[in-house]
DNA sequence: TGTCCGATTGGT
DNA sequence: CCAATCGGACAG
């Protein structure tokens, strides 16, 4: 049973964690069964100076309040009414940064993950921020895990390879930060959600 | 309380 | 390109 990252792995910038992501284990034990996967994409939000951020400006509400909690929990939020999204925080208390997980690439428990999409082809099964959610068995509950301790977690998975480097997807509204190249994908996947 | 809109997805 | 579908943020 391969050790799984701990706090002090997410106690550093988003923009350092989110690269370093890349190639790590992704596992969620639940009653249904254990699916894991290796991370291809994430991308970094980089706390009250990014626009495009939750936390924009020092935003706290009900919604955002894990993100300015401690490191390594898990930050998720319903989006369009109908699919979540799931990020992990990192920095430290009261620096609201986080690393969205865009998409893994199924490794086990790739049954239930296609039962749970409805779906068999394995490359379609994960390559979206709210697909993997699905797919994972990712629920509201989760919201503020701890995943250092509890049944959804990270891995030291294997080594990555080459980093591409991309501006994120879907927040044209933030303007200038828009543009800036946060989103991280290993290079070459075809699990990733789209190419960089 | 009312309005506006989204860190998406899947189909046209 | 566009509709689906509704919780959350914020204005009033």
């Amino acid at each position: 049973m391969e050790e799984r990252l701990d706090r002090r792995f997410f106690a550093r910038p988003a923009l350092e964690v989110a690269p370093d992501l890349l190639g790590r284990r992704l596992v969620h034990e639940s009653p249904e069964g254990t699916v894991a996967g290796i991370v291809v994409e994430t991308e970094a939000y980089c706390g009250v100076r990014d626009a495009a951020s939750h936390a924009f400006g020092g935003r706290r509400t009900a919604r955002n309040e894990v993100l300015w909690g401690p490191p390594g929990h898990a930050y998720v939020y319903p989006i369009y009414g109908m699919y979540l999204c799931f990020n992990v925080v990192a920095s430290e208390p009261g620096s609201p940064e986080g690393v969205f997980i865009r998409a893994v690439e199924p490794r086990e428990g790739i049954e239930l993950m296609a039962r749970r999409r409805g779906l068999s082809d394995v490359r379609k099964l994960a390559n979206g921020p709210s697909k993997l959610c699905i797919a994972f068995g990712i629920t509201r509950e989760l919201n503020g895990a701890d995943v250092t301790k509890g049944p959804l977690y990270f891995t030291a998975g294997e080594d990555a390879g080459e980093v591409a480097v991309s501006r994120r997807i879907g927040v044209d509204y933030a303007g200038a930060d828009a543009e800036r190249p946060w989103r991280f994908l290993v290079r070459g996947s075809r699990f990733v959600s789209r190419p960089p």
